[in-house]
DNA sequence: CATATTTTTTAGTCTAGACTAAAAAATATG
DNA sequence: CATATTTTTTAGTCTAGACTAAAAAATATG
């Protein structure tokens, strides 16, 4: 059993691990966890002790087994509340991600297994994101981002990789949501900016815009 | 914003007011929440300073209008998800107790309002005890212990005292449980014993039974 | 009502998890 | 490749919330 400040920790890891092989920097975790780099190291070398993952000094830390089952864990309960919280109490997607970040610290394997039950063992979360088996094994999705599509290609809207309600709220705006077709009728090469049609709309959006939204093509 | 400790006490110090007009000792608060006397006075000294809390030494503590405030809300909050794990996730009553206990360390004011809402706003928990409102507001219930009823008298269960896995799944064994009608055939004057009848069954039970099982008469 | 007993508080420690400042190692640069 | 810069760790502190042992206050008792 770990506490709170473990579990946000080791999540944070893993995160940082999907994001770039090898080995991830207490600096890297430190950034990511909105806290000191000497804090990190504290407590990354506890965690170290625990098993949870291995790390060299100077080098970095990478989750071991234990650590990883452990991190898909939280994460299958981070997104399977948001699932509850989107589903049946009609929460809006930009709106879950704060509570289901205090939800995926109850602890109750019962509890996750009849959760996962009632909603239907859905496999993916409001936000696009595949919700990982009791194994800890995530659903392979062949995505990629908007900004890599060309002039004339079209994708499916399957997820988004930044869940601020900021961004949320401007997709909602623009009437995206996951299952939306967005063409891309124009793309400038000097800013990555582009033209798309969303149903009837047309309008510009920014390459930050673009490379923030998952598509599924073809 | 309170803290997981703090909460925990503030809600253990409005049970034992409950139970008890007038100060509550500080002792009673570490028995309470199983904790040392020294620990309980460190802690009641900290949430007088906040002012959940007044307290006299030597004398014990008083929750103030904010600390009841507080304590009403983390119980109505127990309590909706107590609501939630037994009618929508279909636990048993002597199972939810302990993730109750998490679940209402959860912080959202908004969450509670649309739970409350898909649960029908239900006015009593899995294990008769009444829900308060938004405002703390308890609905009185005329209700007695079995204990207190002569012979020949009957009752409506309409709750437990004691909400322990071993007390719950033994009035599962004798088919009691919130609504069932019993009628007492006898009483020992001795040792507070009975003979009841629930349904067809007609058995003995101790005084220790009796005293934990609330019923509404007439 | 003086003294024994019980209850409650205080003083001093410990651990988890944060922080700052300084030291040490790794990396970048002329 | 020697030195400057950046990254990372270490040493030392702090706070919340627990603990033990001792002191002080309240209460019970002959
Ligand atoms: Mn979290
Ligand atoms: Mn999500
Ligand atoms: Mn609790
Ligand atoms: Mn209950």
């Amino acid at each position: 059993m770990y506490s709170l400040a473990e579990e946000n920790y080791i999540k944070a890891i893993f995160h940082l691990q999907q994001q770039k092989k090898g080995a991830v920097s207490t600096n890297a975790i430190a950034d990511s966890m909105e806290t000191k780099a000497s804090s990190a190291t504290d407590m990354v070398q506890k965690l170290a002790d625990k098993k949870v993952l291995s790390y060299v000094k100077y080098k970095g830390a990478q989750l071991t087994q234990e650590g990883r089952k452990t991190a898909t864990t939280i994460i299958r309960k981070h997104r399977l509340w948001e699932v509850f919280l989107v589903d049946k109490l009609k929460f809006h997607w930009d709106e879950v991600h704060e509570i289901a970040e205090q939800l995926e610290h109850i602890h109750s394997t019962e509890l996750i297994k009849r959760l996962d039950n009632f909603l239907g063992n859905p496999a993916f979360d409001p936000h696009g994101d595949p919700i990982p088996d009791e194994h800890g094994n995530f659903i392979k999705t062949e995505k990629k981002l908007l900004s890599q599509l060309k002039k004339t290609q079209f994708g499916v809207c399957v997820g988004v990789k930044e869940s601020s309600p900021e961004y949320l709220q401007y997709l909602d705006k623009k009437k995206i949501s996951i299952g939306t077709k967005i063409n891309v009728l124009g793309k400038e090469f000097f800013d990555g900016s582009m033209v798309i049609e969303v149903g009837r709309d047309q309008f510009f959006i920014s390459k930050k815009i673009a490379e923030n939204l998952y598509v599924q093509t073809q």
